[in-house]
DNA sequence: GACCAGGCACATC
DNA sequence: GATGTGCATGGT
């Protein structure tokens, strides 16, 4: 809680999803999925472009995308790049969860959470990190977000190594931290942060990645 | 013009 | 099992 305090302390809450202002009836859970999968290695203002365009087309619920061709599907999100393979990857997620529960993604979000992580990581498109991302932030239950600024940010401070896998690192961090959905919540969007702000990937931080930076608020701290 | 962004699947060795 | 490659837009 080290690490966390100091973060929250120079970067205030994050408030990634779900916000007070996701709309319709399934808390927004439908746009963090869609979300989830379009910021795959993608900045997220383009995201949030092709989240807006798929709104304004009325791609708003799973049946209305279960609908739509490919091609009307890649022309709205072509913002997020990769709109190609990721037109495909929300196919496969949508026709998923269309043939589970139809348009009902509160229903297929709820239940437990190893068996929700399995049944999204069989899906071709939804990798780890993707999956964690919805499981976190559409169905709100505690599973840990690694990214690679995750990684960056915990080796600068000597608590994995760069060649940890993705299990390893987030166990470190589950292990280490309350299960509470808030605190996992926003502690991934402070790495995220700190990860901006301080921790780039090149040359400042592979070259040197155990020394501390100038202003980094989490230097001196050695706990998750 | 080069680098980076809230990855993943697939081919190849 | 580890490593390399394709996918693509938009901001700095």
């Amino acid at each position: 809680m080290e690490m966390y305090a100091a973060m929250r302390r120079r970067f205030g809450h994050q408030g990634w999803w779900p916000t007070a202002a996701s709309p319709g009836p399934d808390d927004g859970a439908l746009e963090i999925c869609l979300g989830a999968i379009l910021t795959q290695n993608t900045n997220w203002k383009n995201v949030e472009k092709a989240l807006a365009n798929l709104c304004q087309a009325g791609y708003t619920s799973v049946s209305a995308i279960h609908a739509k061709s490919h091609a009307k599907l890649a022309a709205l999100i072509r913002p997020a790049g990769y709109f190609n393979v990721k037109a495909k990857r929300l196919k496969n997620f949508i026709t998923h969860v269309y043939e589970a529960v139809g348009d009902d993604i509160k229903t297929f979000l709820d239940r437990p959470t190893a068996a929700l992580r399995e049944e999204l990581l069989s899906i071709n498109g939804i990798g780890r990190e993707t999956a964690d991302s919805m499981i976190l932030y559409a169905a709100g239950k505690a599973t840990f977000v690694v990214d690679a600024y995750t990684v960056r940010v915990l080796t600068r401070h000597g608590l994995c190594a760069p060649e940890d896998d993705y299990e390893a690192v987030k166990e470190v961090l589950e292990s280490s931290l309350p299960q509470d959905v808030a605190l996992w919540n926003d502690f991934h969007a402070q790495i995220v942060a700190v990860g901006k702000e301080y921790c780039r990937p090149r040359p400042r931080c592979e070259r040197c990645p155990l020394e501390p930076f100038p202003h980094d608020p989490m230097a001196g701290t050695n706990q998750v």
